[in-house]
DNA sequence: TTCGTAATATAGCCAAGGCTTCATATTCTA
DNA sequence: TAGAATATGAAGCCTTGGCTATATTACGAA
């Protein structure tokens, strides 16, 4: 390839500004699915999700937790009462499950490449939010191929 | 605490929120590695590179493209003078490198694993910036021995 | 049963990154 | 070279997701 004064990729403007969007909205996305995926977690391994945990596992203060919590009950994807714990609605436990499986599969593809383990669950962290369903297919295909 | 059911995978608390707190920090870099390989595109492509270019490719308002640029400048990237263009600092330049590498050799890789080219381009735009330096080195490794 | 502590909630602050609207500078063209 | 069109900048607003500090509630021990 050519070093430098060829563009990258010709493409669109347009194209490429909704690329970007795209992504902006997956990030938009991200944290929702972080703290489903959080709650989901507790519970299976506690019982309950209690905002303390969450906060402490996400490594915010609770503050952002609750707020976080509130976001989740407007997006209809949990529900809590006060001073009791936060539960997944069935649209925030089916979130959860499919993120569950997303991750998982981030982090064998991430391995069966050659990342160290380590790594792969780290960097798989923020990458698992940006792999839309076909490449999350094209990632399963190429595991069960390999 | 009770262990009973299958913990998604045994991680401490606090190293979960370490894996967190890094992935949020790596989020906080994109938009500048964004608008920084941006701008290195366009003054590749068009010699120069202006705010309504930009603007337009990132797919948001002017205002916003100029705010992202002041952002920039604090950060000792970027250059730029009132009704001129905005230019690359020698950081700026090599953060452009550097992410325009990473981003080929993402897209390089999902393609690899079965990605088709135009999911593969559209994903790498969010999924770049998760991309560590050591995963970055297994991918470069993986296309070379495939 | 009361009370101290721990958990939770509330209020208010900050920065980032969007937006619109309006003002001003530059450039182009007639 | 003047005036219109275009590009840039400035101001002000919104939401998100952090934070700290301060109230309030719940709960276990004395």
């Amino acid at each position: 390839m050519t070093e430098h004064d060829t563009p990258p990729t010709e493409i669109s403007p347009t194209e490429q500004a909704g690329r970007f969007a795209r992504a902006r909205e997956k990030q938009s996305m991200a944290i929702l699915e972080d703290y489903v995926e959080m709650i989901g977690d507790l519970i299976a391994m506690h019982g309950e999700a209690r905002v303390a945990d969450i906060a402490e596992r996400m490594g915010v203060a609770h503050p952002t937790a609750t707020k976080a919590v509130a976001r989740l009950k407007r997006e209809g994807l949990a529900t809590s009462r006060p001073y009791r714990g936060v539960f997944l609605t069935d649209k925030g436990e089916a979130l959860a499950n499919w993120v569950r499986v997303r991750h998982r599969t981030v982090v064998d593809l991430l391995i069966a490449v050659g990342v160290p383990q380590e790594t792969a669950e780290a960097d798989a962290e923020g990458i698992e939010h940006h792999v839309s369903r076909r490449t999350l297919k094209a990632f399963e295909a190429y595991l069960t191929d390999k």
